[in-house]
DNA sequence: GCGACACTTCGCCGGCCGCCGAAACATGGC
DNA sequence: GCCATGTTTCGGCGGCCGGCGAAGTGTCGC
């Protein structure tokens, strides 16, 4: 069970997004791409020596992982838990009244990114729009989940990654800071964009969370009923 | 609109959450009360000066409310949302596997207790199961809105505040930390929570976050189909 | 008005922590 | 084996920050 939380282990969280260049590491790794240390020195403009002190104290921690390849040590976030957090936390704040600017349109990053590992973006509130609005997915209190005939369409689009045709996989609505909607987003969200990715209806844009629609993803989104509007 | 966080963002937040004096004034006003001054320096076992600069930390960093009220300053948490990830924050360490040990059952606490201000535990289960078995409140993406019958309903059993009878209230499912299961949080939470008090059917246990369900609370909630399995 | 009270401001102290460079350690390629 | 590369460990330096008590400001009650 989950016991009451207690002043330290909220302050033990605290500092270890406390100082600038943690918090710097952590948000180069909220796409859920793993990076080797000398990597995340260079993002965060701090020597190796100090950014393997700040890697270890993020591992003890709990919110990184590592992964050992050889001389590299690969490190990402330790789950979709901690970049949901991590895109929560500053919202806290702008305490509710966040005026409605018509914003500074970031082209391809406000079309379509990924947001920890799922679409996001313009694309990826269309594709949520698309699913709802033919009862392929069904809300429930803090999760989404495909319905029958939403699985059969997905599988059927070579949406969903193999083996998982019997599991029932759970998304969650995530909301999008530069649309103000709901996008997928969740385990089910991760598997999409994936898949999306895999059939190269989507292709990374490197160095950059930005997402590029290709035409055949563009026929093939259009044929699964979900509306572009540019 | 949002930008993204920037690791300046972060690690400002962190930095408010870093100092265990300040997580136990933070963790303090978590039930959603307003606390004077002294009384949180109390708390957190400091000078009350070391106090008043961790408060004025605190406010200018948008986490904290101050009413002023001669010579009291009162300070609360500035918005649910506050609440809502204060006590999130500290499952990011647990990396999801947190086995589901039966738990010792911390009596009072695991059966009614507030959580920021509205109804939690066993009871708050309860109380929301039964609104979900009669459809009363119909779940969105990550909110939870009275259907008509439902306001209707709780309106005629006198839980719902005056002057509200039009108004949308917006709720939310809340992960209990107890029962693993959703309660009713949110402004719905909160309203309805402060109108069971306010008839008596739950009556604060002072100096603790336990609720006590009264008599006439038991029969009422039995009247409204909410069922208690002791 | 004049204390009592609640809270804040100020000045000072001590410790923690992030920074770096140098050196050590590990791995892979030749 | 030997060098290049990636990463960690160590020592030392500097700054930031939390702690307190004393003094100052404002408010209430008589």
């Amino acid at each position: 069970m989950h016991a009451a939380p207690t002043r330290y282990q909220l302050a033990e969280i605290g500092s270890l997004l406390a100082d600038p260049s943690r918090a710097a590491i952590l948000l180069a790794l909220v796409d859920g791409r793993a990076r080797p240390a000398g990597e995340l020195a260079r993002m965060a403009g701090i020597a190796p020596s100090t950014a393997s002190a700040h890697l270890g104290r993020l591992l003890e921690g709990g919110l990184l992982q590592v992964l050992e390849q050889g001389r590299h040590r690969y490190f990402r976030v330790a789950s979709d838990h901690v970049a949901q957090v991590l895109e929560a936390l500053p919202l806290l704040r702008v305490p509710h009244a966040c005026a409605p600017e018509p914003a500074v349109d970031t082209r391809p990053l406000a079309f379509a990114r990924t947001c920890y590992r799922h679409l996001a973006g313009r694309l990826g509130v269309a594709f949520y729009e698309g699913l709802r609005r033919q009862a392929w997915i069904e809300l429930g209190e803090q999760a989404v989940r495909l319905s029958t005939t939403g699985a059969e369409a997905l599988q059927a689009a070579g949406l969903l990654p193999h083996g998982t045709a019997g599991q029932v996989l759970a998304g969650r609505g995530c909301l999008d800071w530069t649309e103000r909607r709901f996008h997928l987003g969740g385990a089910l969200g991760v598997a999409v964009t994936e898949q999306l990715v895999r059939r190269d209806w989507l292709r990374r844009h490197d160095g950059s969370r930005a997402l590029l629609l290709t035409p055949p993803g563009r026929s093939g989104l259009r044929r699964l009923g979900i509306v572009l509007d540019d």
